[in-house]
DNA sequence: GATGAATGAGCCTTCATTCAT
DNA sequence: TATGAATGAAGGCTCATTCAT
C-alpha cells in the first residue's frame, strides 16, 4: 500500500488503460447496433465492467461517443491535407474527403443525429467533432473556391451540417444510398454556367 | 325527436371538435420545441386536458402527428400538379414544390426524423406521409426528366428523404440554412455537362 | 315540455325500464365473460347506452351485481321452502338446495369470488346475497339437524361462505369440478358415527 | 489479488441479501393486505426501496410471489412424506397435512386466488406451486385409498383447489374458520358406508 | 334522462446516475 | 479503482367517475 502512492501509476494507468479500451470497443459495437443513445448498462455488460466504471472514465455520454470516435475523425482531419496534396484538383480533393467523411458517418447508427442534437449536453460532442473537422473542411472548400471550381459562398460548417444530415438513417433504408444524395449535394456546389 | 332537437346527432362533436383542435395546436407547438415524441403529459397539459383525452382522440403517437400535419401534407401534395401547370419549366416546377414542401419541414422539429424511424409503430405514418407525397413529387421529377433537365437516375422517395434530412435541426442554428441547401441539392440534379 | 311534468312519468318509466333491463342482459353477459369486475364502458357498450347511463341506474357497482342477481337470487331463495316441503328428508333438502347454489354460482364468472371481497363497497352486495339466502339456508340446515341427519354445531353463513368458495374459479378449470366438491363437503356434514 | 481481498467474490451480496430479504418480508406483509396483486410501489415503500430495486430482484410479479412463499411451501412439502411415517393411518397423515397446507393458505391474502388464475405470467408460479404439492398430496391421497379410509375417485389436484378455496378470505371474517370447513370436506372424503 | 367526452389518479416499467462496499 | 445495487424521476397507458351538453 504505502509502497504503491509513487511507482504504482504507471501499472495503474495499464490495468486502467486496458479497461478504457475494452469499455471503448464495446461501446463502438452497442452504438453500431442500437445507437449512441444505447442504455449505459448494456455498454458496461458487453465490456463486461460495472456501470460505475463507465462513469468514472466518461462522466458524460459525450465523453464517451468523443472517445469512441475520436481516432476516426483524427484520421478524417489528417486525410485533408494529404489529399489536397495528392487530388488532381482542389475539387476533386474537396470531393473525396467528403466521401471519406461519410464513410466513417454512415456505419455510426445514430451518430450523425446526436451531432446534430441541440441537448446542452451534447455540446462538447458537437465541438469536439466540428471544431476539428470544419477547418479541415474549409481549407479544402477555399482550395477548390480559389480555383473557381465552386461556388465560394458556402462555409464549411453548413456543408459539413448537410452532410452529416443527409447520412442520418442512411445505415436501415435500403432506398436510400446517402453516397449519393451527397454527391448530388456535392455536384450542386459547381459554379452556375 | 324526444329532445326536440330535431337531426343534430353530432352535437357533442362541436366539444369535441374544439377540444381535438386545441389538441392538435398543442401538440404542433410541442413537437416543434421538443419533436414529435415528446411525452404525451406535456402536449396534455399544454393544451389544458387531461392525458386520457389525447389517448381519446389518437390512440397512437402515429394518429397524433399524421393529424397534426395531415392539412399541410394535404395542401403540399395538391401544390404539386398546380405548379407543373403554371411554372415555366418542369424543373421550376420542381424546384418551387421541394421548396414548399422545405417550407413545411423546417419548423417541424422532429417530424423528418420521425419520418424515417423503422419503428413498426410508425408504419401509418409513413404511409400517410410518403405515400401522398413521394407520388406527387414523381410526376414532377420525370416531367423534368422527360424534358431532359434534370438526371433520370434517382427515385423521388430518395430525393424527398434527402429533402426531409436537410431540413433536420434547421430551425435552431442560425448557421445553418437547409433551404439554400436543398437548393444545392437540386441544383446538383442538373445533368452533369 | 310543459306538457310533460305530468303525464309523462309513466312514458319515461317505460323508457328507463327498457333501458334499465337492456343494461342488465348486458351487464350479465359481460360478467360471464370477464367478470364482474369488467370495465364500465364495456358494459355500457354492449348495451348500446352511455357509461353515465349506468352510473345513473346504478350508482355503484355493487347495485349494479345485485340487480342483475336479483331474480336468481329470489329464486333459490324461493326453492328452499319449496324443496323442503317436496323432499323425503330434510338433509336431501338441503343437498338439493345447496346444488341450486352452486348451480347459481358456477356459471357467474367471478361473482363468487366478489361475494367474499372485504372491500368496503361490496357491503350491500354482501348484505343484498347473505341476507336474503343464509335464512334459507339456516331453515334447511336447522330441520336437517333436528332430525338428526346433519351435525348440528355448523352456521348457516358458513356453511354459504365455504358452499361460495369452492365455486371460485370453477368455470375455467377443467380439472375443478365444484359441483362435486361441494357434495363432498355436505356429505362431510353428517354426523361422525 | 491486486486488492488483496481472497476469495471473497460474493461480497456484495451481503448487502443485497439483506435487501432481498427486507424485500420478501416486505411483500408478504402487502401481500396479507392487499393480494398479491398489491402496487409495485407500495411494497418497494414498505420495504423501504425503490421499485427498481423490486424489479431488478425480481423480474416479474410471479418471480416475487413464488420467492416469498418458496420456503413455506418446500417445508409443506417436505412435511409430506413425514407425516405419512409418523401418523397412525394414512389417512390422519393425509388430514394433518392438509392442516398444515390450510396453516400455510390462511394468512395468505390472495394467494389462493392468483394460485388459479389463468394469466399466463403466471405459468411459473403455478409450476412452483401445484407442482410440488400436488405430487406430495397425491401420496397421501393416494396411501388413504389404498387403505380404503378414502373413496378413491379424487384427483390431488382438485383436493388442493378446493382446499386452497375454502381457506380464500379466511383471515378477514370472523364468523368463518377456514381450518373447521376444510375439516368437512376431508371428512367427506371417506367411503360412504 | 341520456350521452360520451374529459379528467386524472394509479399502475407498470425503464434507465441514467449515485454511492456504499 | 471497480462494482453493481439502489434510487427515483419519467413516461406510457387504462379506466372509474364526473359533468357539460
Amino acid at each position: 500500500m504505502g509502497a504503491g502512492m509513487g511507482g504504482q501509476s504507471p501499472r495503474r494507468r495499464a490495468d486502467a488503460r486496458r479497461n478504457e479500451k475494452a469499455l471503448l470497443d464495446a461501446a463502438a459495437e452497442v452504438f453500431v447496433g442500437a445507437g449512441v443513445n444505447a442504455p449505459v448498462r448494456d455498454i458496461a455488460t458487453r465490456a463486461g465492467v460495472g456501470t460505475g466504471t463507465i462513469y468514472r472514465h466518461f462522466p458524460t455520454r459525450a465523453d464517451l461517443i468523443i472517445a469512441v470516435y475520436r481516432h476516426q475523425v483524427e484520421a478524417c482531419a489528417e486525410a485533408g491535407p494529404a489529399l489536397l496534396a495528392s487530388s488532381d484538383t482542389p475539387y476533386a480533393a474537396l470531393a473525396h474527403w467528403i466521401d471519406r467523411f461519410v464513410d466513417f458517418l454512415v456505419t455510426k447508427h445514430g451518430l450523425a443525429a446526436v451531432l446534430r442534437s441541440d441537448d446542452a449536453g451534447f455540446d462538447a460532442l458537437h465541438a469536439s467533432f466540428l471544431d476539428r473537422l470544419v477547418p479541415v473542411c474549409a481549407r479544402l472548400l477555399d482550395a477548390a473556391a480559389a480555383a473557381g471550381e465552386v461556388r465560394s459562398d458556402l462555409e464549411a460548417y453548413e456543408l459539413m451540417r448537410a452532410v452529416g444530415n443527409l447520412c442520418i438513417g442512411a445505415e436501415d433504408d435500403p432506398r436510400y444510398d446517402a453516397r449519393r444524395l451527397v454527391g448530388l449535394l456535392v455536384a450542386g456546389l459547381r459554379p452556375s454556367p
